[in-house]
DNA sequence: CCGTATCCGATCCGATACTG
DNA sequence: CAGTATCGGATCGGATACGG
């Protein structure tokens, strides 16, 4: 996705920020502390290299997450939730209940563990 | 989008929930009060009747919006959010408030009325 | 280990025409 | 006024191969 030089109503900017596949669930895996690239490829069944790449991307792009990268091999870097991001994991955490809610109600709790973190795996 | 039959995850009915172009600007519409069709057709600028019928359409079959309509001519149908759809709301807050400071951000706040809201209108 | 490039099917969404 | 149907271009995302 191209992000866009201008916008002119900030829910549009909502909607490039979250329309991805998987950017709900990277927000909520980098909620508690730092993670690698590798990290969040093995937390998330399911991701394609191309795909984890190019939400992180665009996440940082709009000051959702950051990363901090070792120079030299083996290559290292870490992502992060920047305030910005922090503050769009309350969002998430909100719409994560609202799933639960929609889980229970449609006989599904047998994938939910404690937490409603279950993502795939 | 046809909504699935089963989820294994709270986060991925999420983004069913919100991917769509235009469901988080018409939770955002329907904050204060009823709003008919022609209504929300009228304030959301650019949106054509079939993606407002579709997008309404799954937002309700996600329990998030209900409606009222009326029987006869000429019709009326009044759209609204259900307790969960309020919930969503607050979601919705949120992440407009990161769509506003990237705005400022972004030297655009010419297009940023008091409180944010100015989806293309 | 981390990131890029390309190909290609699936899905999304705008335009348009039509119905009760 | 509210809702349906269809067509076609644009975009998304999975698979795969390659590079620093």
């Amino acid at each position: 996705m191209k992000i866009r030089d201008e916008y002119t109503c900030p829910l549009e900017i909502v909607h490039d920020i979250i329309k991805g596949k998987w950017k709900t669930i990277i927000v909520f895996k980098l909620r508690q502390c730092n993670k690698t690239f590798s990290d969040l490829e093995h937390s998330i069944d399911g991701i394609s290299q191309k795909m984890l790449i190019q939400q992180l991307k665009e996440l940082r792009e709009f000051g959702i997450v950051d990363k901090i990268s070792s120079t030299g091999y083996p290559l290292h870097t870490e992502y992060f939730l920047t305030s910005r991001g922090k503050k769009m994991l309350q969002a998430v955490e909100i719409m994560q209940e609202i799933g639960i809610e929609y889980m229970l109600e449609h006989g599904q709790q047998e994938f939910l563990d404690n937490k409603g973190i279950c993502y795939n795996k």
